[in-house]
DNA sequence: CGAGCGCTTGACCGGCGTCAACACCCGTGG
DNA sequence: CCACGGGTGTTGACGCCGGTCAAGCGCTCG
């Protein structure tokens, strides 16, 4: 059992109307009146790589909204395997599912250093009876969060070690940078795509030797893509 | 390409409130005011085994509820491979993305004879801004969805060939006989669980020769179980 | 500067894919 | 009623991809 470090802090109570990414998140088109209906603080929150967001079948304090950094989703088998069933980033819902059943239905943990906020469910609960707008919006993130499970599984799982890999690559793009790539640790990647960690490692390896991508430091998580043809396949 | 049999039937329309299957639907809990404000017909409609529901990227007519049968959800690859991401059963919604983006995300196939009832967008967009009752349904019913993508790529698409066949043998139980489990054309079991379906046969045949299964017909669809413990594994 | 962790690489092996032949079920038509 | 043919499932032989086990390397941090 790998302990998991619980490095997270509050960093205060986030003003909405003046945020960051206001137009992918959830409260992209609330109006004043909206605003004026929330009366529990919605919390801003830093997490450090590794640092748990919340376990399994926890009991939800509320949804997160991605404001930086990347989050795994993490599912138990029956039979105590681990798999990575998605991993999300800026913008992306986190925990959406509690909307519903007010618990979590995987584990979340911080991949690098993640800021979120955390929107209490009584919030949430309110305002998409209340407000038309978030109505909407929360529909659309349902949407979003089903769309990336079914891709995950229709494209990053199917085919051979040498496709998964690339898609991967393709999908963990960085979107201020389409040249530019993120790995994850190689038993991290194992777990998304179903491989053994040597076996990602060496489709890495052949990829750098074919000029597909070039590393871009020394640990082996930023590429730079250089035949954006040839990973299509 | 295969073409496909649109042998599809209108049957009339429903009265939901006498509905068999209405307490695992979207309607269980609607109220005689909630039916009041329903001003468009929801069709009843059967499909013969193979008949398409609807294909990925079509405009969509409304959401469906499974009453009866098996239907396929199908995602093509970027480089026209296809996969299969789910199966739904009685009781299952279908085609739910439709309520965010007016679009099916999936195509929709039957398995075997299927009925369903189709409920137009309008219906539902409307019920689901003035009947809080329709508008927590419709979250449950979000969050049954993609907890069963989820599971579909940690429980089917991880493992041997072994596991893999014998979780989609647990997985596909009846509801109503639980020692009988039901199986499919042999490559569409393949599409499912990523294995080729000469490996998806030999497994079954071994589970056979070892007693964990017994067919009970001559096509290979329905098996009986008889080892549960040693499916589990 | 040394310890330790994570990444890479190699050698070997086994499980699954590939290709092919065959068995079986069933519908069709003589 | 039986002969035929196509579709689907099964089984076998063989090869290769990816898993397993193990050694070595390089970075980072104490």
């Amino acid at each position: 059992m790998i302990p998991i470090k619980m490095d997270s802090a509050w960093r205060g109570t986030s003003d909405c109307r003046s945020c960051g990414i206001r137009d992918m998140a959830l409260f992209a088109d609330l109006n004043e009146q909206d605003f004026s209906e929330i009366h529990t603080p919605i919390d801003d929150m830093t997490y450090a790589p590794q640092a748990l967001l919340y376990s399994e079948g926890q009991d939800a304090l509320g949804i997160f909204t991605l404001r930086k950094g990347m989050v795994k989703l993490v599912r138990s088998t029956a039979d105590g395997r681990e798999r990575i069933v998605r991993v999300l980033r800026a913008g992306d819902v986190c925990g959406i599912e509690a909307l519903a059943t007010a618990r979590y239905d995987t584990e979340a943990v911080a991949l690098v250093e993640t800021s979120v906020c955390r929107i209490p469910l009584s919030v949430l609960h309110h305002l998409s009876s209340h407000s038309p707008r978030l109505h909407l919006r929360l529909m659309q993130k349902w949407q979003q969060t089903l769309r990336d499970a079914d891709d995950w599984l229709a494209e990053l799982n199917f085919g051979t070690a040498r496709q998964r890999v690339s898609g991967l690559t393709l999908k963990m793009r960085d979107p201020d940078n389409p040249m530019v790539t993120s790995y994850f640790a190689r038993d991290d990647m194992g777990a998304m795509l179903d491989l053994k960690l040597e076996t990602v490692s060496r489709e890495i390896s052949a990829m750098v030797r074919e000029g597909l991508i070039k590393p871009l430091d020394k640990i082996g998580r930023r590429y730079e893509i250089l035949d954006e043809q040839a990973l299509q396949v």
